[in-house]
DNA sequence: TGTACATCAGTGAACGCGCGTTCACTGATGTAC
DNA sequence: TGTACATCAGTGAACGCGCGTTCACTGATGTAC
């Protein structure tokens, strides 16, 4: 779009997302500002409350576009995954994705999200969906309740824990290795997991 | 320590770690500020620079605070787990923690540690090596590091999931069930787990 | 097709604020003699 | 035991800064006639 007029941007909202974006890789969250955003886009102080009312919006905006995109990233590795080869290899891409978007990612769960905030409550819905979806076809006739969450938390741990410098991230093989032996080994308990949610005391 | 006089404090080095973990705990981690501490523990912006030479320093300290403590509160609940019964219990009290200090834990696991904060290098080794020897008694035998980081990456997922509200923490009970049967789940996948640990292409 | 005007998306100056940190200082403490 | 003095832990004023947000405004756009 170079015929974009000096006075009106053309696609502010999203020229701001991608500033954020960028400011959140450089610097991370602490550089996520509505001054250096507005800066970044090239654009005065003010222009960007045209398009998030406040600060937080911006920041669920964020969020909820990181959402979308892990979703996409993980659907693209497999759409439909079933079996526990399928389900690791989207595992891997659920930590591959925090790894190279680590700003991002821990925004997207760094605060309690803003449950007024209804495109970031659709965003989260459709991953967890997505999630839930895996647990269905993965453990037929059990509760996917009970499954599909010990899933995600150690998928989810395991991303944190190799952010956070806990555990060898120096080549992207021993980090897969690392997240398919996990992942596997938790899907040979599946008959133990149901049996245990079956006898779970309600 | 009531005969403590007007201008030395006495203790000041722990009134503003007890400040910032009551400013974490009331407001998040945007509340955690020098003046804001210094403020509560009613002495002026600039003494806490006596003991913390800058913010990040307090930062660190608290953080390193948190790891101990939750290294002994893991301890109290069984000093050397080793039936899955009992580290299921331990699994439990680390998402306890997670959930009854929300703020002080996603400051612990908020920003990648700074290695050259020796006090928070120590506490979190303190905790890694805790985690590990419960992997070591738990799975005799097997390669420790592929089956510890499982357990502790499960426990850590399910606690920040929670924390982030995508699972059910209406009431302690739920909690621990969900806790307790993924933990247990992974259990019954031990030998698997080293199994696959065995075969994995070094 | 041309003009009038409402609407929209920006500008830029300004507000008040709390922050991290520094500085010269002062009051209390404890040690040497 | 009493005094001199070095050291330590505070004070309080000040710095410069970047922030979120508001406001009256202006330039561009597009629609009605």
């Amino acid at each position: 779009m170079p015929q974009t007029t000096a006075y009106h941007h053309g696609d502010l909202r999203a020229a701001c997302l991608r500033a954020a974006r960028e400011l959140l890789e450089e610097d991370g969250s602490a550089a996520l500002s509505m001054r250096a955003v507005a800066r970044r886009a090239g654009v005065s102080p003010a222009a960007p409350y045209r398009h998030f009312p406040e600060r937080e919006a911006l920041v669920s905006a964020v969020a909820a576009e990181g959402y979308r995109e892990l979703t996409e990233h993980l659907a693209a590795v497999h759409p439909a995954p079933a079996a526990p080869d399928e389900i690791a290899a989207v595992a891997v891409a659920y930590v591959r994705f925090a790894l190279d978007h680590p700003a991002l990612f821990r925004a997207m769960f760094a605060e309690p999200c803003d449950p007024d905030n209804e495109e970031r409550v659709a965003a989260t819905a459709a991953i967890a969906e997505y999630v839930r979806d895996i647990a269905r076809r993965a453990f037929p006739g059990a509760d996917p309740d009970a499954l599909w969450t010990s899933v995600w938390a150690l998928v989810h741990g395991l991303a944190f824990l190799h952010l956070d410098g806990k555990f060898d991230t120096s080549t992207p093989d021993a980090v897969a290795d690392q997240v398919r032996t996990a992942v596997l080994a938790l899907f040979t308990a599946a008959p133990a997991l149901s049996q245990a949610a079956d006898t779970q005391p309600r």
